[in-house]
DNA sequence: GCCAACGTTGGC
DNA sequence: GCCAACGTTGGC
């Protein structure tokens, strides 16, 4: 099983609005950007990412499951562009801030701390653990 | 709002 | 195929 970290901007697309999308899931349009599309092509159903909170909050809010292996982008006309559905699996009960990823033992080699930019990103199994605990799930 | 980092584009 | 110019992202 993969682990996978998608980041958004909470005032375009948040993890309410992902809640609000319920077990249908959400396509994750929009990417264009090849290392970003490449991870959502290496992913298969039941792969769990966080979701994550840039901008406003920069923090890990929730956990999301892959519900559709990568198809062309409904907002694009170029071929190139494809993406995956995710649906809402449950928030952490407490979010986990990026201030809090970069002091952590553990998480020094994160994506998300190493190559900020990089809206759809891997996260190994030993990270996938730090963060769950850390948001109070187990 | 600023700006560093990074990806993409296009002229040569 | 190189690289300067440009646009975007996202932390601060």
């Amino acid at each position: 099983m993969g682990f996978w970290l998608f980041k958004s901007e909470p005032d375009t697309w948040g993890w309410p609005d992902q809640v609000a999308r319920g077990a249908a899931g959400e396509e994750w349009h929009g990417v264009r950007n090849y290392q970003a599309r490449n991870n959502m092509r290496a992913m298969q159903v039941g792969d769990l990412g966080y979701f994550y909170h840039s901008n406003i909050g920069k923090e890990i809010v929730g956990i999301v499951e892959v519900c559709r292996e990568s198809q062309p982008d409904s907002t694009s006309d170029d071929p190139r562009w494809d993406c995956v559905c995710i649906r809402a699996v449950q928030p952490l009960l407490r979010p986990v801030t990026l201030e809090t990823c970069k002091v952590q033992p553990g998480l020094e080699k994160m994506v998300l701390i190493n190559n900020a930019r990089l809206s759809v990103q891997p996260v190994t199994a030993d990270e996938w653990r730090i963060i769950c605990n850390l948001g109070g799930l187990s």
